[in-house]
RNA sequence: GGCCCCGUCGUCUAGCGGUCUAGGACAUCUGGUUUUCAUCCAGAAGAUCGCGGGUUCGAUUCCCGCCGGGGUCACCA
């Protein structure tokens, strides 16, 4: 049975590089019936961070990826503890008592001498009983894996194809750390093997170490899963995806107002391709034809010029219920601890906005919700977008005179809106219809001046707005209400 | 620097020896619809397929070299 696993370390937030390769495992696994696993590599006791495992959860659950099962790492020393030794009696691995200050002062002459930083194997001439003597004497050790001398080593990569290293450029990689804890070499390959893993996707940066990993392999005796090394997803300037930029994190899309299946819709597109050349697509349409030998192995810069474009796509064909609800769930999102426990991120709401806007929403009816929704949802490219345009519904603005007659005289505007306020006045009943009735009067209005007919809305807006920009004029009168509307006009 | 990977419009990509005077999408530009913004529609421009050699009747597609970009050289993953 096919089996797939993603296996971050509890470092930081999740990462959107996590991200893309539990979208592909996780498609993977449901077109072969498969399962899909999570494990956690928290090896590195220095590198751990508080709450990381618990926002990979939060992570994976917002884009509603879900694994059958889940593993932690420090839990089974033992059993890399076992597999180191079984190494050790084997010969395949040895005791390296080698200080920090030796190791260090080594790497300082290789550099100077421009030699690749390795290790010499000091340690690898021990006799087998005297370093069993020492380490039973309490002498601190680390366990190193033997590397082959003068052979080549071949692996193989899903969409790489063979690639042959030669074991002299591989190092006697440390498997087992002095505090007891494995290396990522050792964890991840018993790991992977004990929980049946049929295919390792994992990060192209994996590569170079591949020939330490066939070996262990080989040295156990096991049979390899197919190892698939991921496109490395990089920023437009293409290097690695770095954290001070943000959308590294899967996190920043999230605060930005990205539907997350729009995400995952456009991660998907990286180093891949529909076979009919479809861009818009589920998750479900996408685990129905993908597979892992289609991924190209280039290295994709992330276009969030694109991604922008698709998150509107998503966000134009959404109900405008569920804009509503996704919208609030956002808000809510961006209100909760979780927002203001995470990093910060340049955004042009300050955090009561997300609850003014929360606020405004509560306020309306359901059916003016909808209206709200409607809108809004065709002029925005992601959640946060909505601030600038609705502005005046949550906050006071300014008005700018310099705006305002932009084309007409104070006086003629003067005027103009002294009509308007009276035909508001004289309404009856307050309603979309009602006010849509006026719109056209408005437009028959601007015949009767000689003015065009944006000059005639030029003016109101400003005066509703703040702004020369705003969702369409009479839905937000309507939403906006009569005594608020008048006010408003009125300066 | 050693080793490894990669190289088609600005970007994501299609292409798997002839169908390619290289297709699609985003972005850009022009025009149209429109009361703002946006949407939408129509169209345009944009890639001598990194370069140079081969192999072949024929290379974007196969091989080699070069160049360029990236990755990696930890008791980090």
């Amino acid at each position: 049975m096919v089996k797939t696993r993603i296996a971050p370390s509890p470092t930081g937030f999740l990462h959107l590089g996590t991200l893309y390769q539990a979208l592909l495992d996780k498609a993977f696994a449901i077109r072969n019936n498969g399962k899909f696993i999570v494990r956690i590599e928290d090896t590195d006791t220095n590198r751990y961070v508080e709450g990381a495992v618990d926002a990979l959860y939060k992570g994976l659950k917002w884009v509603n990826i879900s694994f059958d099962e889940t593993y932690i790492q420090s839990e089974r020393l033992d059993i890399y503890k076992k597999h180191a030794d079984e190494l050790i009696e084997k010969g395949h691995a040895y005791y390296c008592f080698c200080t920090e200050e030796r190791l260090t002062k080594l790497r300082e002459e290789q550099s100077k001498k421009k030699v690749p930083p390795m290790y010499d194997k000091h340690c690898r001439s021990i006799n087998i009983d005297e370093a069993k003597k020492r380490v039973d004497a309490g002498e601190k050790f680390v366990i190193r894996m033997k590397i082959p001398e003068n052979t080549k080593i071949l692996v193989h990569d899903l969409i790489r194809g063979d690639i042959e290293f030669d074991s002299s450029a591989v190092d006697d990689q440390v498997i087992m750390k002095g505090n007891g804890f494995p290396t990522y070499h050792l964890a991840a390959m018993v790991d992977d093997h004990l929980m049946e893993i049929t295919h390792v996707l994992r990060g192209p940066e994996w590569i170079t170490s591949f020939p330490k990993h066939k070996l262990l392999y080989d040295y156990f005796d096991w049979e390899m899963p197919v190892f698939v090394h991921t496109p490395l997803i990089t920023d437009m300037s293409g290097a690695k995806l770095s954290k001070r930029k943000g959308h590294s994190s899967v996190d920043w899309f999230r605060r930005k107002g990205y539907l997350p299946e729009a995400v995952l819709n456009f991660i998907s597109l990286l180093g891949w391709s529909h076979p009919e050349g479809k861009e818009i697509f589920s998750f479900d349409e996408f685990s129905k034809v993908f597979d892992f030998k289609d991924l190209s192995a280039v290295s994709p810069k992330f276009d969030l010029v694109k991604m922008e474009w698709m998150n509107g796509q998503y966000l134009q064909n959404l109900s405008d219920e569920e804009f509503i609800n996704r919208l609030t769930s956002w808000l809510k999102y961006c209100i909760s601890s979780e927002y203001q426990g995470a990093t910060e991120f340049e955004t042009h709401w300050t955090p009561n906005d997300y609850k003014l806007m929360l606020n405004f929403l509560n306020s309306l009816n359901d059916e003016t919700k909808l209206l709200f929704a409607e809108i809004n949802n065709q002029r925005i490219k992601k959640f946060e977008d909505l601030l600038p345009l609705n502005n005046f519904f949550v906050k006071d603005t300014e008005i700018n005179q310099e705006l305002l007659t932009k084309n007409k005289s104070k006086e003629e505007i003067k005027s103009h809106m002294n009509w308007f306020l009276s035909e508001l006045e004289n309404l009856g009943d307050w309603n979309l219809e009602s006010l849509k009735g006026l719109e056209e009067k408005t437009v028959k209005r601007a015949s009767e001046l000689g003015w065009k007919v944006g000059e005639v809305f030029h003016p109101i807006r400003v005066l509703l707005a703040g702004s020369t920009i705003s969702p369409p004029l009479f839905e937000s009168i309507f939403i906006f209400g009569k005594e608020k509307t008048i006010k408003s006009l009125n300066r």
